[in-house]
DNA sequence: GCCAACGTTGGC
DNA sequence: GCCAACGTTGGC
């Protein structure tokens, strides 16, 4: 399987799923202080890209998975380099990772924060229609990841549509 | 709710 | 290390 997920210096740019029943980019909006710690990721390979890829100051398109509709949902930055998870030390946490330790905390996570409304909300199926977006990983077959690394050109793509209308 | 397409686990 | 069984993701 070439995901062409390799690690890439000049990747500035990541889409991160959220579903907004637990967490939506309204919800990023009302926290205090417009920012929170990307918890609950429990795949190595968005572990990798929390822990060994993103910078500070690094851009993320939020996007809502599991809903109606599905799509782009606002733009925030990475605010705090990765730290560890607590959630998988919290045996009440639906996150809980008993093997998880203090010493070893296993899994880790960026904080997010400065949310940045968009014009308007961007669905998958717009995305999917896009001609220039039919490399993007988010939309190829069988791409579950919920951290995903975007082009600048995928970025100014999706920024164009959001700020025209459909 | 269905189910394709993944990822993880654990026996061997 | 292989791989079947199982669990999860996420679009529809």
């Amino acid at each position: 399987m070439d995901l062409n997920l390799k690690n890439n210096r000049n990747t500035r740019i990541w889409l991160m799923k959220s579903e907004p029943d637990v967490f939506s980019f309204s919800d990023l909006e009302k926290r205090k202080n417009q920012k929170e710690q990307w918890d609950g990721v429990r795949n190595y390979q968005a572990r990798n890209f929390m822990m060994k890829d993103m910078q500070v100051g690094d851009k993320v398109l939020f996007y809502h998975s599991n809903a109606s509709p599905t799509g782009i949902a606002g733009l925030c930055e990475v605010i705090e380099e990765a730290k560890p998870d607590v959630t998988a030390l919290d045996p009440n946490s639906e996150y809980y990772d008993p093997k998880a330790t203090q010493e070893q905390p296993r899994w880790f996570a960026v904080t997010v924060g400065k949310p940045q409304k968009l014009n308007r909300f961007v669905s998958l199926v717009e995305l999917r229609e896009k001609k220039e977006l039919k490399e993007m990983l988010l939309l190829r077959k069988g791409q579950r990841l919920s951290i995903l690394p975007v082009t600048q050109h995928e970025y100014n793509c999706i920024l164009t549509m959001a700020s025209s209308r459909k």
